[in-house]
DNA sequence: CGATTGTTTGATGAAAGTCAAGTACCGTGG
DNA sequence: CCACGGTACTTGACTTTCATCAAACAATCG
C-alpha cells in the first residue's frame, strides 16, 4: 500500500486497441490503491507523471493497526468513501456530461484538492504537470479536441495554461462551465 | 444495509438538468450500498424496478460480527472489491467504448451475474424487466439510439429480446460486439 | 375505452473524432 | 554554436457518431 509523498501520478487501464482510460490521477498524501487493501492483484496499472516519491506500507500491519485502533478504521474509511465517491462523480462526468464540462470539471476537482493539502503556488494558481493527452486519457476525449477546448477556455479567459501553471482568472464562469447540465 | 432478495433495483445519480446517469443495478444477492458501512449518508438514491424484497442489517452489528469473525470481514472485502471493479469498468466503458459496445457489455455483465447465482430461467436466458430508458440511463446515451442498437443486434440475430425476456442467441458474435476495441 | 407510457423509425443537427499539415519547444550530438 | 529529431501542441477540413425532433405505433392499465 503506498502512498505518494510528491510528485504526481496516475492509475489507468488499458484497452486492447491501445486506447486507455485514467481512473485517477494520485496526489501528494494520496494512498496509490486502496483496493490493495482487499486484493493482492491489481486491476489497473500505475505510472508516474512527475518524479515521484512515496512510502510502502504493508497490508499486514495496517490490518494489525485497524484492529486495535478505531480512529485508524475511520481514517481508513474515509479513504475509502472518498476514493468510492469520485468513481461515482467520474462516472456521472464521463456518462452524462460534455467535453467542456468534463476538461473544466477535471480541473477543478485537481485545484480543489490540491488546495486542501496547501500544494498551491497562488489563490487560485496550481503547477501542472499533466499533459493533454492525459487530460484527455482521464475524460474519455481525443488530445486534438481536448487542444481545442483549453484554446476556448483561453480565448474566454476563464484560465491561463502555460509552462506547466494553471490559473483559474474567472472562478465564477469557469465554475458555470463545469456544471453546465 | 440493506441486501436484496428478490427484484431488480438501481442505484443511480440525478443531474441539475433532469437527465440521470445509473451507477449500478442490483440483483438478488446484492448489497445496496456497501459504502454504507462507512458512511451514513448515501450520495446517490436508490430505485426499484421491479418489486423488490430486502432484508436490512444493521452497521453496528455488521461491525461486531467483522472485528469478530475473520471470514465475515473477508466476505465483507470481497463485496468492496467487487463492486470497485465493477465502477472501474463501467467509467472505462463509458469513456472508450461505442455505444454497441456499452449496450451489449451491460447485457453480458447482467447475464453473466444472474448465472453466477443461478437466476437464469434457460442456458443463455434471463427475465429482463430494464426498459429501455434504463439501458440509456446507464450506458449514457439517449432511449432512441438505444432502441436502434437494439434493433440492430435483433436483425443480426444476436439477442432475442421481447416481453421482458432476454436471450443471447449467438454468444460468440454478441461477445465480440461487446470486445470490439 | 381513453390515457399514459414505451418503442420504432426517419430526417436533421450538433458534438466529437480523424486526418493532415504546420508550428513551437526542447534535448542531443556534431 | 547550430542542425537535427522527437514530442507536444495548434489549426482547419472533413467524417462519424450520437442527439434531437417528430410522428406513428404498441402495450398497459385504470
Amino acid at each position: 500500500m503506498p502512498i505518494i509523498c510528491s510528485g504526481w501520478a496516475l492509475s489507468a487501464v488499458m484497452l486492447a486497441d491501445g486506447s486507455r482510460q485514467i481512473l485517477s490521477f494520485l496526489l501528494p498524501g494520496d494512498v496509490v490503491s486502496p483496493c490493495l487493501m482487499f486484493e493482492p492483484k491489481p486491476t489497473c496499472f500505475v505510472e508516474a507523471i512527475t518524479t515521484v516519491t512515496y512510502r510502502a506500507f504493508d497490508r499486514a500491519g495496517l490490518w494489525q493497526l485497524v484492529a486495535a485502533n478505531p480512529s485508524a478504521m475511520e481514517a481508513m474509511a474515509r479513504v475509502w468513501t472518498q476514493q468510492r465517491r469520485r468513481a461515482e462523480e467520474l462516472i456521472v462526468d464521463l456518462g452524462r456530461r460534455s467535453a467542456a464540462e468534463r476538461i473544466a470539471r477535471l480541473i477543478l476537482g485537481l485545484v480543489e484538492r490540491l488546495q486542501e493539502r496547501g500544494l498551491t503556488s497562488g489563490p487560485l494558481e496550481i503547477d501542472f504537470p499533466l499533459r493533454q493527452h492525459h487530460i484527455a486519457d482521464a475524460t474519455g476525449l481525443t488530445p486534438v479536441h481536448v487542444s481545442k477546448l483549453l484554446s476556448e477556455f483561453r480565448r474566454r479567459e476563464l484560465i491561463r495554461l502555460s509552462e506547466r501553471s494553471l490559473a483559474i482568472l474567472d472562478p465564477a464562469a469557469f465554475r458555470a462551465a463545469a456544471n453546465m447540465r
